[in-house]
DNA sequence: TTAATTAGTGTAGAATGAATACTTATTAGT
DNA sequence: ACTAATAAGTATTCATTCTACACTAATTAA
């Protein structure tokens, strides 16, 4: 019984970290200027080498952690980019993870402590290495998902608007959807719970609040269904 | 500007590959009887190490071509495996690629010299480490593929029936399908042609053979669709 | 009181999906 | 030559879902 696979070459893991956040301005996406060489001072996604005692999920956690304090997000794993001169210093793969998350209650604070930032992704800088391929792979992925498994306890305050929901799904799908069609499939879901309370901010009328019916919706992330939206 | 990222952790780095097929007897899947220590004899997917001059879908190529002789085989990557000791001799993250090929057209003769056999995915053994899970990974992969590209081309023979067609949707799903449901669910795809020439070797009337339309097939597959099966 | 703003709601026609059975062509066997 | 056996091949109805589309309601600011 063989101790180890010696003369097999090694290489460098990395995991990048795909955070999307969504507000009022709507889809965005969190990002770091990159503090060492090579391209130090540039725009990049949170990333860090995978260590010999920890699973690529766990680096995954402690990466986005390291970079921005948060903790207990769910990251998905989705491609390892494997290009021989993807990053330019030293051979690198690199897992590539993404993450929805509320940027309300995941603290301005902490995250300007970490000079993490928000940028729209309609707006996003160029980034090093081959990281605007990942997030537009991760906006694949995203909008993919949207279809088959509820989007938006994770983006959305607790309480929100139907026209909140409508424009997160515009944002993700990046097109202009019917408002009365929309409710009614997103109703057909049933993972919504109309409260007996209206936000007046933003019309005279003012318009009901919802929330997600927590366990409805997580039923609905195990058994997959078909959106057409 | 660094040369390169000194103290990082460097780790093994493997792809494995899974390999459909179909023949008359149902959905097959390639292995080998592994060569090595540990497990030296036991089944396994494919599977080799990452060279340092190669990306993981070179390697994946390299690999498959070294076991088996085929070559020019897409392989589609899907999920990079990482638990600690997943592999008992030295930490290693594997990269597991699947795909979809015709065993006919893929010369028996160089599978035999390279110890590769086809299992019947129902009848498949216990494998090493964790390539049950892959395996079990790449199907549901599959299963959900069939409903947004379509499936067969590299699975069938030139030339095939529409029960041929209709058994290898039903061994991918592990479902029963109406026969004519699901005859008019594939024509509404118009991928296929129905050629002016009969198999007659599975029934007394003798049943008509298709072929896919190439062009028509590949377009397809860039622009997914949905398919209720 | 009026004007302005966004919320909120329904329907008809089209398309798609699901369920269901009988006839046809052919050959093997008598 | 006839019959039996086998799988092929084909249509329709009903239910569901999707799409396109426009007016009324509630509220407050002026």
């Amino acid at each position: 019984m063989l101790n180890n696979y010696n003369s097999e070459d090694k290489v460098l893991l990395s995991v990048d970290c795909i955070i999307f956040g969504f507000d009022n301005e709507g889809l965005k996406i969190l990002l770091i200027k990159r503090g060492f060489e090579p391209e130090k001072g540039k725009w990049s996604l949170m990333g860090g080498f995978l260590k010999k005692d920890e699973s690529l999920n766990k680096a995954a956690i402690r990466v986005l952690n390291f970079y921005t304090g948060l903790q207990d997000i769910y990251m998905e794993q989705f491609y390892a980019y494997s290009e021989v001169d993807r990053d330019p210093v030293e051979r690198t793969i690199s897992v590539a993870y993404y993450a929805l998350i509320n940027i309300e209650n995941h603290n301005a604070e902490l995250i300007k402590n970490y000079e993490a930032q928000w940028f729209s992704i309609s707006k996003m800088p160029k980034l090093i290495f081959d990281h605007n391929e990942m997030v537009s792979h991760a906006m694949r992925r995203l909008r993919y998902r949207t279809s088959t498994k509820p989007v938006g306890f994770e983006l959305l305050p607790e309480k929100f608007t139907m026209r909140q929901l409508l424009e997160l799904y515009e944002a993700i799908l990046d097109k202009k959807l019917d408002k009365r069609n929309f409710i009614s499939k997103i109703n057909s879901l049933d993972i919504l719970v109309k409260l007996n309370e209206k936000d007046m901010l933003s019309s005279r009328k003012g318009s009901y609040l919802y929330k997600f019916d927590k366990e409805k919706y997580d039923a609905k992330l195990l058994n997959h269904f078909v959106l057409n939206l």
